[in-house]
DNA sequence: AGCAGTCGTTTCGGAGCCGTACCATTCTGT
DNA sequence: ACAGAATGGTACGGCTCCGAAACGACTGCT
């Protein structure tokens, strides 16, 4: 069980892990596909480019092309609704979830070093 | 006083605060820049370009860049080191301060509702 | 069947950032 | 005083991303 933050912490915490992850080999996500990642793999599917784009309060556009270059990188998938042809569903992937679980520890290791 | 936080609390309050940064009328920085901000405000000064590139292991234009957008932000300024001309020194701006401050508040308060 | 509405993608011009290489200024050691 | 190191900045070509608008595929209603 944890408090409330303070300030120092709360900007060393954040400092400690942007700071991993430049540092670290793998491309760094922007924060808008940041955002889309945890999104989808922590809100329950399914997932459409319009849903993510409405939660995320940017263009469609956005969504799209942050999916394209995060499927690049295998984090996500897309897979047409066979029940609505139109939509697309964003789907989850191994690679994504070994990513966001690095991410989880790290996260967990500087805040556990407070 | 906190403790480590687990998996689903680490990205949940990462995703929360990403979240908050992309809603934010303000232009994102990049992980890198506020990495580089996040620098200037915790650690001591003086601080130097180079100094900076060597910390977060980037090269000096990143730096140099980093700086032009972030004072065209105002978030950040320079000044020649009367001591020795060659060196810049990076130096805080109230609005920098402010800046910051705003974002301990966010995850100080996502930390407190996990 | 026709047509308006929905959904995701693409296109376009513009802006930002990247890494490499080079440049101008300033200092330092001899 | 001068060569060479150190420091920060700039130029270039390439890549990514952006917002707005147009587009093609699909659905559902009449």
């Amino acid at each position: 069980m944890s408090v409330a933050l303070n300030t120092g912490q709360s900007l060393k915490l954040w400092h400690d892990v942007a700071l991993s992850m430049v540092k670290d080999d793998e491309p760094d996500l922007s924060v808008r596909q940041m955002c889309i990642l945890l999104t989808i793999y922590l809100e329950a599917p399914p997932h459409t480019v319009r849903d993510l784009a409405r939660k995320l309060d940017v263009s469609k556009p956005v969504i799209t092309r942050a999916l394209d270059s995060m499927g690049k990188l295998e984090l996500v998938t897309r897979r047409r609704d066979e029940k609505d042809r139109r939509n697309v569903l964003v789907q989850r992937t191994v690679k994504g979830a070994l990513y966001l679980e690095r991410l989880a520890d790290m996260i967990g290791n500087m805040s556990g070093s407070l």
